[in-house]
DNA sequence: GATGCGGGTTATCGACCGATAGATAGGCGC
DNA sequence: GCGCCTATCTATCGGTCGATAACCCGCATC
């Protein structure tokens, strides 16, 4: 602090300018985007997130082109690599049974999603209109919840969907499940609710309950010349 | 200016000024700005509100002191009045089957939360850090919650929660229907997903596949002395 | 030790946005 | 039909924010 030769280290207003390879810095631009947008809202200001990272706001603009590239490149952070491969893998596996296997998967999935920065981005880009929401739920739709009906119609001895396309009621109870668990991210990271320590139980109880009280529901759906297939007959009268 | 006999109409850019009581005005006002809000968020600009409203963007400043009064407003005009306390009575009335009540409440509720506005304006809020959101779920949990879980155990022979305190699971398992009813109106709302026309259908069998799936995860989570009650047994072999 | 590449900064522009001041005009009371 | 009250408008201010321009300087290179 005290006054030294070198005039121009006190004028200058920032701490010492760390001096990164550009890789390093917008890797670490992205990150410090990811919990900064996440945490205000993609209406955040470019001043305030270059303070957090300790650089000044221009510099953001030697990066990214624009707000708007750093915004994709914040759901692209955070959209990406959150899908498992290993979960399409884990529902397929007959060695298991199926309730155990759907009960798995929902605990696992719950680990990968229940986090601050997804829930809430989550819930950000769906709000500013985005369809990366849409998207992506589009996925789980096609490779979860089809796999988790086809499961349960095996295991409660219904017809397949080969045999009986998946009706959207059918969707709408896996829907609630999916639900369910998202909505504890929710509460505790959007309305700032409490919630119990051991999420992993409280994921747990929820699949089996889904367990023990969709397949009536499922049953009481099917279209009444389906629920007759056990006894072949044919497509048409 | 051009010199003209009537200069001042030409002048004028807004369409001829409907001049309303003051009442009627702020009315107006109030409603705009929540269909406003609720959809572009509350960061939208003052301006943009007045063009829908057909006034000029200073008009709101006579009707409400700063753009934050408004917000409050918008708060209060979709907050109150929309809790129906005859929910509370419906769920007391003992005449009917446990199960037929909680399934017609819900089906209510369903009907009085699930609109663009309150879904809307109830994330907006949490994202916000408004306390709002936990206030209002408070309410829910200790109006409702408690007397759906209430009926559940005397309908399944356990013990009331006099005797044996609501567990946090028990709640758990009630917010995983509210959850999944009130995702149905985020899935449309906010991800601008597709949602099934018969509603009201899907919410029924939400609530029917939930009493079926729960008791028995209830009874599963009930303190070990509790469950023993039926046959006395002692607390350490 | 001059040179220049490139990461980092300061200074600033122009548009936007909330808010205010003061002019304007519709319509009621007399 | 005159005058006043007040609802509404025009004009504008001051701060904010995304974005750009131009300069700064540590370091590798020769």
């Amino acid at each position: 602090m005290a006054a030294q030769p070198r005039a121009a280290a006190n004028r200058r207003r920032h701490p010492p300018r760390t001096r990164l390879s550009a890789d390093e810095r917008e890797r670490l631009i992205a990150r410090g985007a990811v919990s900064f947008f996440c945490e205000v809202g993609f209406g955040g200001q470019t001043r305030e997130l270059a303070k957090r990272l300790g650089i000044t706001q221009p510099l953001l603009y030697r990066y990214f082109p624009n707000k708007e590239a750093l915004i994709d490149r914040v759901y692209r952070e955070v959209y990406l690599n959150r899908w498992d491969p290993r979960w399409e893998e884990l529902l397929d596996n007959h060695a298991r049974p199926a309730r155990e296997r759907i009960v798995a998967f929902y605990r696992d999935y719950a680990k990968a999603v229940l986090s601050y920065e997804w829930i809430r981005i989550f819930m950000f880009s769906g709000l500013r209109g985005m369809n990366l929401n849409s998207r992506y739920l589009t996925l789980v739709r096609d490779r979860i919840y089809t796999r988790v009906l086809r499961e349960l119609r095996r295991e409660h001895g219904m017809p397949s969907p080969a045999e009986v396309p998946l009706s959207e009621m059918e969707f709408e109870l896996v829907w609630a499940l999916h639900a369910s668990i998202f909505y504890i991210g929710i509460r505790k990271w959007i309305y700032g609710l409490e919630i119990p320590e051991n999420v992993d139980e409280v994921v747990q109880n929820l699949a089996t309950s889904f367990l023990d009280g969709v397949p009536a529901v499922m049953q009481r759906a099917l279209p009444p010349p389906a629920r007759a297939t056990k006894r072949r007959v044919p497509p048409s009268g």
